[in-house]
DNA sequence: CGAGCCCTTGATGCATTTCAACGAATGTGG
DNA sequence: CCACATTCGTTGAAATGCATCAAGGGCTCG
């Protein structure tokens, strides 16, 4: 237990996480304190796993550096990957008494490990927290439509090109270029298609230039209205 | 304003939504009274909106008889689909500020409608009803996740299935023939699929002895297992 | 009875999966 | 440090699934 809040990084991760302007609210540095005293950082290696499905849902993660994918797997192998998780996102808020996928990670990653019944405590004394939590749920739903949308939508190759342009937004953080920090099998099965549909669209892309690919992992988007102007198709 | 809380129909509906086990909390008594006071009931025909996407979420609503259908869709004129809704279900909770999707009558519909302030203030005095409205959220995200897995996972006709047995349990209430209350278009939107596809599907489960379509809406489940294995595939 | 709507069915072409081979990158042990 | 094994990505060819276009059938309502 206890956490070095002082620690910029994890400081940005907490704010980016509960809220860009929480520091405006006048409990925030109370909040935080409580938080440090109980909560910890863990660091763990690359593709091992935070928790499984079906695991009691004790505990809340917030990445402070690293990348995590959330996943569910069927008895006959096949698997669908929910979401891919960055520093200042957090995971295992809206769970019941288990989680209802497994969350692992894509790389060497350190987290903010949170229980439960301290987040709830943490409610009742700051109901201004309460409510980002409610509103990160709500957004949290919000993705998810979003991402139900486009599975439902849109054709295999715009699935890939809104993929970038999302990926481009989270991790490229003003850049355009980026490294993706998972595989092409994660990519396909996130996005509902087979490994070598997968690799075609980006093939696809690269071949009319709207993209470069400089690794098979860095990426760099080269004309970012064409690609917007193809994934809405 | 006012609600009959007497009416069977909408206690039990409440009931459904807020959690069946809720009777036996001790405040629960008031805050139905308190429900009954603030609350009100509608009834609208078919085919109408209750809200629209980006609408101001002022409002939660919960079906009491009819159902309906949670649609979005995009300036080309398509549209997906993203639940539909029945007797004690819910719809508005876990917004933004403003809706994220449309909600349509499929048949005439009453619905008791809820305003959020009323809901949040209800919160404040109950909070037990507060932890349910939580609850609630995580169970509608974790569907959203089901649905979502499916729709990365599955082939066409395995959707089909799967979305027959759904709504066997749903709206069958344990008998094996029920009545759609929706159309192939919708259903089709509703699982990423072209309209002569999902026909195709029914057609299918028809021949092979799994459904028997009585008429266009009212469906029979023949063969339970072998339908879910199907869809399981 | 006819018009209109929805559903079904058939035929065709395109999108995607699957199977298979190759190439590039990474890691291991000699 | 290199040869080899292994993993991962790309590409091609064939098969399949699905969408689209088009026609016909059944139900409903005037």
């Amino acid at each position: 237990m206890a956490l070095d809040i002082n620690k910029v990084s994890i400081k940005t991760s907490l704010s980016s996480c509960f809220g860009s302007n929480i520091n405006e609210i006048e409990s925030s540095t109370d909040f935080f304190n409580e938080l440090a005293e109980k909560a910890e950082e863990n660091t763990v290696g690359a593709n091992e796993y935070l928790f499984r499905e079906s695991d009691k849902s004790d505990y809340v993660y917030v990445p402070v550096s690293g990348a995590i994918m959330l996943e569910r797997s069927t008895s006959t192998g096949s698997r669908q990957v929910f979401s891919f998780l960055f520093t200042g996102n957090i995971l295992g808020i809206s769970e019941h008494a288990f989680y209802s996928f497994s969350a692992k990670t894509l790389t060497e990653s350190t987290v903010v490990k949170i229980n439960k019944k301290i987040i709830i405590s943490i409610f009742d004394k700051y109901p201004v927290i309460a409510q980002r939590y409610q509103e990160m749920t709500h957004h949290i739903l919000s993705l998810i439509l979003d991402q139900l949308f486009i599975m439902g939508q849109k054709t295999a190759h715009q699935r890939i090109a809104h993929f970038l342009l999302d990926m481009e937004y989270r991790i490229g953080h003003g850049s355009n270029r980026f490294h993706l920090p998972m595989s092409r099998q994660d990519i396909a099965d996130y996005l509902g298609m087979s490994l070598e549909t997968g690799s075609r669209g980006f093939s696809k892309l690269k071949n009319e230039g709207l993209i470069q690919i400089d690794s098979n992992y860095q990426i760099t988007i080269l004309e970012r209205d064409k690609l917007k102007t193809y994934a809405e198709g």
